[in-house]
RNA sequence: GCGGCCAUAGCUCAGCUGGAUAGAGCAUCGGUCUACGGAACCGAGGGCCGGGGGUUCGAAUCCCUCUGGCCGCACCA
């Protein structure tokens, strides 16, 4: 069978030969997987590289040059090969072009995989439980929530699609001082709409700290229109814990709201409330103390996070108020999914947590568990931009920017390709004005029209009423014999090798990179073809002279319509695991005129 | 003070886990042009990859150190 895809067919070939080389006993043994194979940089250098021979010098004591000789010597070239071109260049790297063929040959293998091309086989291990966002019910989704949401839910399509068991989980902070103050916000703005019905209603203070957001108004308005002035006699906080329910359960409805609109999907929403109820919080405490990691003094108690791993100073675990800090219920919960028989824990989280890494990987480490276990994905800042300069965002005064205004003013695709154009691990700058620009700088806007014009080729083939295609066949798929065409095919080719990296190094961004190349790689092809070629993918007015039915080279367009129709996919595969849509058209913008201009 | 992240073209950023001559988009300047969707394309200029040291055949990438920026170091989450 053959592998899927170029680079492993190269690094079969390239090990297969590494391995008569060890038999004979001219170098060490290497593991296939961990024979290096790049595609190459620059085109006179060919399609591959390899630096083995390098690698396996040093050790053999020879000379990197001479173990490359020995291995290009072995490659098979020409027949039934993919190679028909290994050379020795530099120091020793293995240049390797492959034929003609066997990148024509991609083209059928894509159009049979369509949706699935670029798909991983699907692998058991390891079982990776990717939890994201966790966003606190306090509220609506802002900004900063909105690029977690984006790069946790492209990075679980990109881990599923590169055949990683994974499940994706929502933390619900819904216990602890965050819910409690957005119950008392909610009381005190409820009371205000209770003393508007009845000024006999007495005036309660504002919580200082309390969430001042409209929506928590709303809140209050909603709870009166429910249960009218049931809860006026109540104090807080003593009797607050149905509104805290009712709070919670409104702002989650907000936030699934959002995440619907914004194609976002959970497959587990766990509750920390409910690790408390189930007395996992608590079987996780005694289990710390009977290790011995627990000390108790100043009416609190404290982990021992000193002796643990070198902490300046201990760590609360239990409130003197007797209520658990979030530092044991995450320990909980994250012995809990290991429990549930994960592998990997991938958390997202802010950049500014970055400070908890230690103490969670620590606490596993204390239960006899591998802290490499518990992977931390750190999203940084994201600052919005309007006019070329920033946002002001207050969040303390409830002035932030939802996500649902994001989207609402730029779009779902844009919205979503931005988050993921730059690395987790570097702040953003999101330009409003840019991404909700209907022209070709957009870099969204660039891509989709990519693949809307592949569309529109298309559909004017079907339109000019053009001979039935010859199924695809090897000799139609030669016709494809351009050097930027067959360019294009490897691109689409490797596709699957840009998978795999981008799971493995889970970083889904890269997606964005290569989407973006691909759409300019054809954009440039399209006009060169005729700039340069001096030639069309489908006959022009100017052709369709004469017998120009007869004479038109149908061949050659039927091959290049199955190659637009593989770009096409390719992209859709792409955007798609971006979360991102692939249109059939764009809308056309308002034409200018020079006459416009003065 | 301790710790983490970052520093690449004028601007915004890639750079595929150590490879060959560091790339792209904006911006600037110049060009193509009866045009399949020109809403396009091509080219040029622009870089001591923050500074210094080290590791090695080879460093933007790994280690040390300095500088500058962001962020953590609660009986908040």
């Amino acid at each position: 069978m053959r592998p899927f895809s170029a680079r492993e067919t190269v690094r079969e070939i390239l090990a297969k030969a590494v391995g008569e080389l060890v038999a004979e006993g001219v170098v060490g043994a290497v593991a296939p997987e961990a024979i290096s194979v790049e595609r190459a940089k620059r085109a006179e250098h060919g399609d591959f590289a390899s630096n083995i021979a390098l690698a396996l010098a040093k050790p053999a004591g020879k000379a990197p040059r001479v173990v490359a000789e020995a291995i290009v010597a072995r490659l098979p070239r020409g027949g039934s090969s993919p190679i028909v071109e290994a050379s020795v260049a530099g120091p020793g790297f293995i240049n390797v072009r492959l034929a003609p063929v066997f990148w024509q040959e991609t083209l059928a293998e894509i159009l049979a995989a369509g949706d699935d091309w670029g798909r991983a086989p699907t692998r058991t291990a390891p079982k990776i439980l990717l939890e994201y966002l966790s966003a606190n019910p306090t509220g609506p989704m802002h900004v900063a929530h909105g690029r977690h949401a984006a790069v946790g839910d492209a990075l679980a399509r990109l881990l599923r699609f590169a055949g990683y068991p994974v499940t994706s989980e929502f933390y619900v902070n819904d216990a602890g001082n965050q819910v409690h103050m957005l119950a008392q916000s909610v009381w005190a703005r409820y009371m205000e709409t209770a003393r508007a019905a009845d000024p006999a209603v007495p005036t309660v203070p504002f919580p200082e700290n309390g969430y001042k957001g409209d929506y928590v108004r709303d809140f209050g308005r909603t709870l009166f229109a429910r249960d009218g002035a049931r809860w006026v006699g109540a104090a807080p906080p003593s009797d607050i814990e149905p509104i805290r329910s009712f709070a919670i359960a409104e702002s989650l409805g907000i936030i699934r709201a959002t995440l619907e609109r914004f194609d976002v999907a959970f497959d587990v929403w766990q509750s920390e409330r409910a690790l408390h109820e189930a007395g996992d919080v608590a079987e996780t405490l005694a289990a710390l103390d009977a290790k011995g990691f627990i000390d108790r003094h100043d009416d609190a108690v404290w982990l021992k996070t000193t002796a643990l791993w070198g902490d300046d100073k201990d760590r609360v675990v239990v409130k003197s108020d007797g209520l658990p800090t979030y530092l044991l219920a995450d320990i909980a919960y994250h012995r809990k999914k290991l429990a549930r028989g994960f592998d990997e824990l991938c958390d997202i989280w802010g950049a500014d947590h970055h400070g908890h890494i230690a103490r969670m990987q620590a606490a596993l480490k204390a239960f006899g568990e591998d802290p490499a276990r518990l992977r931390v994905i750190l999203i940084q800042i994201v600052s919005l931009l309007r006019d070329g300069k920033p946002v002001a965002m207050g969040k303390r005064e409830g002035e932030f920017v939802t996500l649902d205004e994001v989207v609402s003013e730029v779009g779902r695709d844009a919205t979503r390709y931005f988050y993921l154009m730059r690395r987790h691990d570097t702040p953003l700058e999101f330009d409003l004005e840019l991404a909700k620009r209907q022209s070709l700088d957009n870099p969204v806007y660039y891509v989709q029209y990519g693949h809307a014009r592949c569309a529109a080729i298309r559909r004017r083939a079907v339109e000019m009423d053009a001979p039935q295609r010859p199924p695809l066949s090897p000799e139609l798929a030669a016709e494809l014999a351009l050097p930027e065409e067959l360019a294009i095919l490897r691109r689409l080719a490797e596709f699957p090798d840009f998978v795999a990296d981008a799971a493995a190094a889970r970083e889904p961004h890269r997606l964005t990179t290569y989407v973006a190349d691909l759409a300019g790689e054809f954009q440039s092809y399209y006009t060169q073809l005729q700039k340069v070629h001096d030639d069309t993918i489908l006959p022009q007015e100017r052709h369709r002279t004469g017998d120009w039915q007869a004479t038109w080279d149908w061949r050659k367009t039927a091959a290049r319509l199955y190659w637009i129709d593989a770009i096409a996919q390719v992209m859709r595969n792409a955007l798609g695991l971006l979360g991102v849509s692939a249109p059939e058209s764009m809308p056309r913008p308002p034409t200018t005129t020079k006459e416009d201009d003065s």
